[in-house]
DNA sequence: TTTGGCACTCGCCCTGTTCGAGTGCCAGCG
DNA sequence: CGCTGGCACTCGAACAGGGCGAGTGCCAAA
């Protein structure tokens, strides 16, 4: 077991990188650190948390930088979240309350987490199987073409185009979008393709509304999974501060963030409640092996409806950053939940 | 004026710069192009060609550069358009027609655009402005509120959310809709405000209904002027085939992209119709002062609803760049025809 | 267990040197 | 008059060597 100063020097280790970005040695730790004891003793504690793997050196005769391992440590046990300022939580809700949209709401969102944790930002959109249906539209857009709009509680709207085998009369419209509306306001959205799928046995009349009605399921379907999951990144100026090293290391995160496959996946690893950092080669994508991924919930109500966070250098102020994301999501859900 | 010679040397010097990245000499250049003249003499043509400003040396004793002027004329006078190969334009085709709907189209329109040019693709949503009502529908979510949904011959939906001052009764309601639809529908969104505006002095009847359509005119034109001019962008990993000098190029172009102000000004500058090459500092922002900018109006009918575009080194394939985005734009024109 | 001292290591940075691609100029040739 | 080959020159890239110093590990003493 490691002791309480051994982790105060970790601690020290990591702000001080964080800060500088230079391997830091034992001498300007204790000048910078009030740790009441000398270079000397701080040498051997590095020593033992280097053994430990918390800390390595980038070559003989420099200082020592936290490894990823020493960066969970810091995370789990050594640092807080901070809170943000009062002027940063003004901020916040003076430009996320503009929003008059879904799409502005997302938009702000990432533009905002960008700019407080000068990071990458990546907010998904609530997540289309866990809202629930607010309206169902069914418009006529010629004799035998619809357009299907589906409206969330999230404030999400989605529309498709229907194809249909052949023309529809209008009042046969009203009447399949009143059954569609009664039936299916207020369901999970999860639950529409099959409560959708059961509509034509209601009916005994003619096979074209049986014809309508599945094309309706089966379109309802393929709009749940192709645009399930959406998301939006902003923010990607930020990696120019990667470090000296960034033209490396630039390329695998930009390729990683331009694939949506890639971030979805990387925030469904993510935790169903609290907050989850991803630290360097914990992150399966090895395009990201030295970043970190801060990510969290968001919803309107008690349980998530999709999620948001940053992605940004190992080398990151975790607790800072951490503040951020949490203070962005809480303000979100709230919005969502007013909309 | 120019000699033929000294253009085919200028050709050669743009062709040979933008394969390898590298200052390129008189003895090279007589080696890979079939001059008929020996390194003196295209040493003499290009001594002509510095004074002119056409090429420049980064340095004495290095070979030359095309300068942005070199890169116009070359643009202007020495390349073509070159035609898509049919394999290039078989998978145009077949990556653009599974989309769905508009999002879907414009999301591959960039996937596709950064793909064949490997440089930055920007592609504008189709201009409300310039497109049709198709249809307008309203939707109660809630006694006094109110959904508007618009949608345009190009296949774009917007909505916005309305808070009424007063509960709207479901018949007037209906009424609403209809006389909106009947007025609106087949005409120029531009036009649209104005329609509205109008529709009150229609009804001689309560006050309810003039203020919910004074409601909806405002809303009207704040809509079209928010969300007027949309894009999407693509393929900055290819930022980094930006050279051995990307680290300090990078930055400002990522910020710029980041801008959606900027990109839109910079769409906007270009020419209504035909193709436009805007080369290094031919472009305002100076961000962009050593990227060029290839950009050209595409439509579902004769005339251009919006742009697109990539954002690459002034070190470019000219040729190749401007025959891959005349093409995508052609077959998204037919794609939004269809829809 | 902590501390001061000390020898050692090794990357960084500065300098000097070499190497060669590329140039400009010039005299000669068609 | 334009093209060509030759030649001296320039200047950056690449390499090597050396001093510097931050930082280390170890040890003996407190």
């Amino acid at each position: 077991m490691l002791s309480e100063r051994r982790l105060e020097v970790l601690r020290a280790i990591v702000q001080d990188y964080v800060g500088t970005e230079e391997p830091v040695g034992s001498k300007a730790l204790t000048e910078r650190h009030k740790l009441g004891v000398s270079p000397a003793t701080v040498r051997n504690d590095m020593a033992v948390l280097e053994e430990e793997g918390f800390i390595a050196q980038p070559h003989t005769s420099a200082g020592r930088i936290p490894t990823d391992k020493g960066y969970r440590l810091f995370v789990d046990r050594l640092a807080g979240v901070k809170p943000l300022s009062t002027p940063e939580r003004r901020a916040i809700h003076n430009f996320l309350d503009g929003a008059v949209d879904l799409d502005d709401v997302v938009g702000r969102t990432v533009r905002l987490l960008a700019q407080l944790t000068r990071q990458v930002a990546v907010v998904q959109y609530p997540s289309l199987t866990r809202s629930t249906v607010r309206h169902v539209e069914l418009l006529s857009l010629a004799p035998a073409r619809l357009m299907l709009v589906l409206i969330t509680d999230t404030g999400r709207v989605e529309q498709r185009l229907i194809d249909c085998p052949a023309p529809f009369g209008e009042t046969s419209l009203a009447d399949l979008r009143a059954r569609l509306n009664s039936r299916v306001v207020g369901r999970r959205f999860a639950d529409v393709p099959q409560l959708v799928q059961d509509l034509p046995e209601s009916f005994e009349e003619t096979e074209d509304r049986a014809t309508v009605t599945t094309v309706l399921a089966t379109l309802l379907e393929s709009l749940v999974e192709e645009h399930e999951e959406r998301l939006m990144i902003g923010g990607t100026a930020n990696l120019t501060r990667f470090g000296h090293d960034f033209p490396l290391m630039i390329r695998p995160v930009l390729e990683a963030l331009e694939e949506q496959v890639v971030l979805l996946k990387l925030l469904g690893e993510a935790k169903e409640s609290g907050m989850t950092v991803r630290i360097g080669h914990e992150n399966a994508h090895e395009g990201l092996s030295s970043t970190s991924v801060v990510s969290v919930g968001y919803g309107s109500g008690g349980e998530a409806v999709a999620k948001l966070g940053v992605v940004g250098p190992t080398r990151m102020d975790y607790p800072g950053t951490m503040g951020a994301v949490r203070a962005v999501a809480r303000y979100v859900g709230q919005i969502l939940a007013e909309s």
